[in-house]
DNA sequence: GTAATTTTTTACCATTTGGTAAAGTCACGA
DNA sequence: TCGTGACTTTACCAAATGGTAAAAAATTAC
């Protein structure tokens, strides 16, 4: 009881903040942390300046504040492969949530390429003390798969890179997508293309 | 004659030029357009401020024209993708060819991310009138191999964004990548995976 | 209804930032 | 060696920025 002292939190805070972390979320990602200022995500909020600083005590602490709430539900589709499922329909099934959720939640998408992009200066620690240890637990899931000829012999670190580059481009270059292709909708061709690809990838070829 | 009035550039201006070119290119990529700084470009060029816009007119100056000298390199080796060659070497060359570009060259590649993931905000005209020709005539090439056989179908579009979605992972990831893997150096595991995947992805299944 | 508490506003401030003016220094050809 | 133009430094400036203090307003608890 003496860890926080912070009562709950009133409903107006909890409005609050949740128009404050959805302006920033907009500013971040669209301007990357050293470009986004606390008068443009204020008034994104409705709020001015100073009041917002009522609610967050700096411009840093919003944007890790965003960035924590964002690795959680981020991770979540890696840490539920399940290593007793279908190997092949499993991964399949990896690619095709992130890809949706990288169309889905654009901003998410690019808020954490821009935060890696710089280095990772908030959110190294949190890489190699919870990531690392996920993604070695879900290689070594991959390579079980492949030592009981379930998935064809594939790298298993880089498989994950591959689908993480894959699903997230279309997020964090959606402007050049969208450029660049005539089909406004990119979304079908996507999860058409990157479902070829990785089944092609991962399908192990009879013995 | 009267388009250029400039002569030509001095040697002392050619050096302090590309000196403050390639301190920019560090700053810009590292900390995006709107965290870098005049002065941290010019303390790391060894120049002053002043003596820095000296040479450039402006911040944006500077970053526009860095954008302009990547963008020519970046996409040449799209450009020389040869409609006559085999189809699955070729690609797989461009593959290998622009894996060694963002291992070698990562700046470069996190400067271009850096802009496309803000929306394209200076070469978004460059996207629309240089490179989505290029893109079209390309995917052109593409499709005229599936269709003579040489090729598995694909979409070519995406096979493309997935070529550059795999490649610059290596470079605007870099620093996850370089967590995850105890492997300190990702370049030959890399080449392999890729090579893997895109073969199995093109190579034509005999009819 | 009123006192206590929470929320918002107004008025600031110090620092940083992109950029300028102008004086000084250097290099080099005549 | 001297003058001219190229280069560099010093001294600035206005605007923007992250952040604060304190008063005013609104809400809540009793």
């Amino acid at each position: 009881m003496t860890d926080t002292p912070e009562k709950k939190p009133s409903r107006i805070q909890m409005r609050n903040r949740r128009l404050i972390l959805d302006s920033a979320l907009d500013v971040f990602s669209r301007d990357g942390y050293g470009g986004a200022t606390l008068d443009t995500i204020a008034k994104g909020a409705g709020l001015s300046k100073p009041n917002l600083l009522y609610y967050f005590e700096s411009k840093t602490e919003i944007y890790v504040t965003l960035l924590s709430q964002l690795l959680e539900t981020w991770l979540d589709p890696l840490v539920e492969l399940d290593p007793d499922a279908d190997p092949v329909e499993e991964l399949l099934g990896y690619v095709r949530h992130k890809l949706d959720m990288a169309l889905e939640l654009p901003a998410e998408s690019k808020l954490f390429a821009g935060e890696i992009l710089q280095g990772a200066p908030v959110i190294s620690t949190y890489l190699k003390d919870d990531l690392k240890p996920l993604f070695d637990r879900k290689c070594g899931v991959i390579q079980d798969w492949i030592d009981a000829g379930k998935l064809a012999p594939v790298d298993p670190a880089h498989l994950i890179f591959s689908i993480w580059a894959n699903t997230q481009h279309y997020a964090d270059f959606g402007t050049q997508v969208s450029v660049l292709l005539d089909d406004q909708n990119p979304a079908k061709r996507a999860h058409l293309h990157l479902e070829q690809m990785f089944r092609r990838l991962l399908t192990p070829v009879g013995r």
